[in-house]
DNA sequence: ACCATTTGACCGTG
DNA sequence: CACGGTCAAATGGT
């Protein structure tokens, strides 16, 4: 897949650093946004399932996309970090990608305000490793899709394995949107304990099934998320 | 030559 | 001390 590059989230990333987890088989790929916000990325292949990756993202975007699909006009907006703030009324029309396209198709994941307490947005989690900790900062995507896995910068990530499926979820975890909130603040520190018994159980080895009020922030899809958090401290 | 990635070392945290 | 995150020199590609 020819796009913009391996996994354009509307970003730019360089990676740092692979390492491999304890307990995992697979190492994991930091990377670090090119323009210097805080904002780091991490990949990882999932030991349950190989086709499924794991993308953590922690920290906050105080830079703007740079994915040339993402600012249809007027691109020039800074090209200096940290200034701006990701406007908050991205569309998932903006990019009329390919790869957006796929992420649509197995986007679960659109969140609302607390101020509608009943709200709960679907999505779905691929449990990664028992050890993996979700920390504060974090929420995490997860794709499965052969054309992803092949761009993928980890050489251990290219899977000749396909799966013509493509999943693509977001769970935010912790971190300053959720702090003060009861629901999702026990959400993001136990969410392997919460997410494992569901996923032995469930039909589906390869993922789980959560729903919860989402705050503050928004995913509109996978490229086009907005934080609205306070910053990163 | 420049730039991104790789990879071992280093450092912080629990 | 173990583990995980980041740094930075080395390496490879363009």
């Amino acid at each position: 897949m020819e796009v913009e590059g391996p996994l354009d989230d509307g970003y730019s990333w360089r990676k740092y650093g692979q390492k491999s987890i304890h307990g995992t088989k697979y190492p994991r790929c930091a990377q670090r946004n090119v323009q210097g916000c805080m904002a780091t990325k991490q990949v990882q292949r999932s030991e349950q399932d190989p086709t499924v990756i794991v993308i953590n993202y922690r920290g906050n975007h105080t830079c703007i996309m740079v994915s040339s699909a993402v600012l249809p006009s007027g691109s020039q907006e800074n090209k200096e970090p940290n200034l701006s703030i990701i406007p908050q009324q991205q569309s998932a029309e903006q990019k009329p990608s390919d790869l957006l396209m796929n992420l649509r198709a197995g986007l679960r994941v659109l969140t609302e305000n607390l101020d509608q307490p009943s709200l709960a947005s679907s999505f779905h989690y691929f449990p990664s490793t028992s050890t993996e900790k979700m920390e504060d900062q974090v929420f995490s995507s997860i794709m499965i899709d052969n054309n992803f896995a092949e761009n993928l910068t980890c050489p251990s990530y290219v899977s000749p394995a396909a799966s013509d499926t493509t999943y693509l979820s977001a769970s935010p975890s912790g971190g300053n949107s959720f702090r003060g909130h009861p629901n999702v603040a026990s959400f993001g520190t136990e969410i392997n304990d919460m997410i494992s018994p569901v996923t032995s159980a469930a039909n589906s080895p390869t993922f789980a099934s959560l729903n919860f009020p989402f705050d503050q922030f928004h995913i509109l899809d996978s490229q086009n998320f907005t934080f609205h958090n306070p910053p990163f401290p």
